[in-house]
DNA sequence: TGTTTAAGAAACCGTTCGGTTGCAAATATA
DNA sequence: TATATTTGCAACCGAACGGTTTCTTAAACA
């Protein structure tokens, strides 16, 4: 039950939802309207991003607003910064630019 | 058994195996011993990372040495990306929430 | 040639995942 | 107060996942 920030954006239902809320908070209904599944199936995905702090929740009377905890995200940044820095240092070095051009050529 | 890039990266042995070979090509057999884990358990993995492009192999006898295809993790980033302007656009809402409270004063 | 080594493929097993169904709690409304 | 609405939660089910075991293929080497 560990939930992890790269297990919860493996599933495309889960980014598409975060796609959705990251613009303007929605309600668990008015998202499963967006998509052609249940109500209880966005709950569940919401659970799971809640659960690794993708998302935050806002109540207001019985209805609850989930909108996108953006700062989260940061983390996949970082975490793709390492290979960044690979494959930047590697456009710069001749002989890989040359052995790409070859590549191309094909 | 629909290979997905994001579903690749799920899992923390396929990443600590992403960052190993990112470096430096290796058989399967050299990351089986980096890892606490069985050869077959790697080659399951690689064979993952090798379906959705994350790895090449290169054939050198009778081994085989894999490597990180850094190329395809700009996928990754250009997913990011449209998060990544969110943030950094949220800097400039607050001087949209002035702006247009100064309106509504008018 | 026979043996050793490196690796992939297939079968199996327990666990997890995603979705559905049914139910309970809390709030709005008549 | 009684009813309708919004939501979360638990139980269940089929499919997929991760790992192990076993078998086969291919190359190196004596």
């Amino acid at each position: 039950m560990r939930r992890d920030i790269f297990q919860a954006i493996a599933d495309p239902t889960r980014r598409a939802i975060m796609i959705l809320i990251a613009v303007q908070a929605m309600t668990p209904n008015t998202i499963a309207e967006n998509f052609h599944t249940t109500r209880q199936s966005v709950s569940k995905h919401l659970r799971i991003l809640t659960e690794c702090e993708l998302v935050k929740q806002e109540q207001q009377g019985r209805e609850i607003y989930y909108s996108l905890q953006i700062e989260k995200m940061k983390e996949i940044d970082i975490w793709l910064d390492q290979f960044r820095k690979l494959w930047e240092t590697r456009f710069n070095q001749l002989d890989k630019v040359l052995s790409t051009m070859k590549k191309q050529k094909k």
